[in-house]
DNA sequence: GCCGTTTTCGGCCCGACTGTTTTCAGTCG
């Protein structure tokens, strides 16, 4: 592997540049233009280091200057405009602009009056009152960015499930090439499919991997590109920050005990508690190594998994499960709820297209359904509330939901396009399009999206009054929650959860990595009250389409089954009553 | 900074909401 600049550093690059711009006060169409480049670097497939500025100019979005820029980063891994701005205001602002409230604007002034320039130089000025009595810093604001500092400093150094599986699979290609390493497996919270990973085990196995031999194979590792810093590298071990910051463990093993370090590495801490505990019960100790005998130290089981829960009577759980969250006793009464998988998944109900934000047509988005199998998709554009992504109002939502019946009859049959919508739900609870049109829909999705502060009772009625529209069949983003950047509204779930069960509202589990919304929590409530479910992508281009992978982990998290969700094959009847109003 | 021209500069997604304003700036999506 090449030691060479990729896409997503170009693009980190540029969008943090666009961040300096931004407090630096240039002009924001120039801003929105380095933003734009960034996403272009993230979405297109060319490699750009490889590419010629000639072909780099030929990408929409990308001129003279932006090549230029670009061509600088692939060759020294900056550009000047971006240095230029580093030297004058140093990098701790970037991460200031992360804490909730903290705009642009707001960090311009806390530099400009207070000298804040990082995270802790702003709480040391919040608790030395520096901030009293500078231009919109009242007490509520002060109070907020002092949450939102405690918020940051939980969550900090933990990442999004879809980057670290990334990270994962680029590292295991570059591993899995070393002659000697036959296979390597991510292991930790990655494996059990948590939201966010806060570092990444990684278990290699094969000739070099066996003890006394591994010496060659650490040093491919430590001779990895995208290393930031080796932490520690010993004879089975080595540990290191990758340039994104993500810290990752690689463990060599013997492939013999492969899979009790698989086992152990895996996790969660609790289960493996509870393990171990069962097996000293039946007269056997367990660890990294091997599931053993207590007398005479035999070994019993080792090399799989299986044959591990299997040697302590369990059936294999899977590692979504593996939480101690009363999954072994299932196991030992062999009462394990089948989960439900990707394979069980017919349609996808909420997504968008040019019509609002969404970069491809009705057709578009259906073909590239097709291509994954799907039986049935639900196009949802936003309306009008969310002006900033084109939302469409009452006349354009009757146009747009002709077209999609006309793109649902050119199909013939290969897949069936329901018409449907994302609304607003505004602060008083109503919805941000009529009711006469919003029944002509087949799926109607009612989301927050505009984030504000109400109490929690108020917060909590107003999602309550939008899904008690007799023409709402889906509560989606109802918490907001954006992964490390902000905790989710103060909102009674469990009150929005029974109301939606009574109603027959289904929940959306949104399988957008940066969303995520429904924690575990809320979808093991849903499934006790009876609350259907329904997981979606929110895909904004054919790319997004079907990809459901990260909130099918989160449903399995929740013991869901295929029967528990209604875009399954189990529910072909919930399909049925899409087409009620056609 | 990009684009598309009405070829050489002007347009480029804007509405809801909060807090601190006494009429609006800043953040968010």
């Amino acid at each position: 592997m090449k030691n060479t600049i990729d896409n997503r550093q170009v693009a980190r690059l540029l969008e943090e540049t666009a961040d300096l711009m931004e407090i630096d006060g240039a002009d924001s169409f120039r801003v929105r233009s380095y933003r734009r480049a960034a996403e272009t670097a993230q979405q297109t497939t060319v490699e750009l280091a490889a590419t010629e500025t000639a072909e780099l100019l030929a990408i929409p979005g990308i001129g003279k200057g932006m090549a230029a820029n670009i061509r600088a980063i692939t060759e020294t891994g900056t550009f000047p405009q971006r240095e230029e701005l580093l030297a004058r205001y140093g990098a701790g602002l970037l991460e200031l602009l992360k804490l909730p409230g903290m705009g642009p604007k707001t960090v311009a002034l806390l530099w400009d009056a207070a000298k804040v320039a990082t995270i802790d130089q702003l709480a040391a000025a919040i608790a030395e009152g520096r901030l009293n009595g500078l231009p919109r810093m009242g007490e509520k604001q002060i109070a907020k960015l002092s949450k939102g500092i405690e918020d940051y400093r939980r969550g900090a150094g933990r990442f999004r499930i879809d980057a670290a599986e990334q990270e994962a699979a680029r590292l295991v290609a570059y591993l899995s090439s070393f002659d000697g390493i036959d296979r390597v497996t991510p292991a930790g919270s990655l494996r059990r499919g948590r939201e966010t990973v806060g570092d990444l085990d990684l278990l290699a196995t094969g000739p070099a991997c066996e003890p006394g031999s591994t010496e060659a194979a650490v040093e491919h590792v430590a001779a990895y590109a995208d290393i930031r810093d080796i932490i520690a590298k010993g004879e089975n071990k080595i540990s290191f920050h990758t340039r994104e910051g993500l810290q990752v463990d690689v463990r060599l093993l013997p492939g013999s005990s492969y899979g009790a370090a698989l086992q152990y590495f895996t996790g969660s801490k609790a289960h493996n508690v509870a393990l171990r505990q069962r097996a000293l019960k039946m007269g056997l100790t367990l660890s990294e190594w091997s599931l053993a005998r207590l007398d005479d130290e035999s070994v019993v089981a080792a090399a799989t998994e299986e044959e591990i829960y299997a040697a302590l009577d369990l059936k294999w759980i899977p590692p979504e499960m593996r939480e101690s969250l009363g999954e072994i006793e299932l196991a030992a009464r062999g009462e394990l709820p089948l989960l439900i998988g990707l394979n069980d998944l017919r349609g996808d109900l909420h997504m968008h297209t040019t019509a609002s934000d969404g970069r491809n047509s009705i057709r578009e988005m259906a073909e590239a359904a097709v291509a994954r199998g799907l039986g049935y998709i639900a196009i949802t554009d936003h309306t009008k509330a969310l002006a900033m992504a084109n939302g469409l109002d009452e006349k354009r939502a009757l146009e747009h939901m002709a077209r999609i019946r006309e793109v649902d009859s050119e199909m013939e049959g290969r897949i069936r396009v329901f018409a449907g919508i994302e609304v607003d739900i505004m602060g008083d609870g109503s919805l941000d399009l009529d009711d006469e049109v919003l029944a002509q829909l087949d799926v109607v999705i009612a989301s927050v999206h505009s984030r504000f502060e109400q109490p929690r009772e108020e917060m909590t009625a107003r999602v309550i009054r939008a899904i008690e529209n007799p023409n709402v069949d889906i509560l989606g983003h109802p918490t907001g929650r954006l992964l490390l950047r902000r905790e989710p509204y103060d909102l009674d779930m469990g009150a929005v959860i029974r109301r939606a069960a009574e109603l027959g509202v289904a929940l959306e589990m949104n399988a957008a990595p940066e969303r995520l919304d429904l924690c575990d929590r809320d979808l093991r409530l849903a499934k006790e009250l009876g609350a259907k479910v329904v997981i979606s992508t929110d895909a904004h281009s054919i790319a997004g389409v079907g990809r459901m992978e990260y909130g099918v982990s989160q449903l399995r998290r929740a013991w869901l089954s295929a029967g528990d969700v209604l875009n399954t094959r189990e529910a072909e009847g919930f399909v049925a009553g899409l087409r009620r109003r056609a």
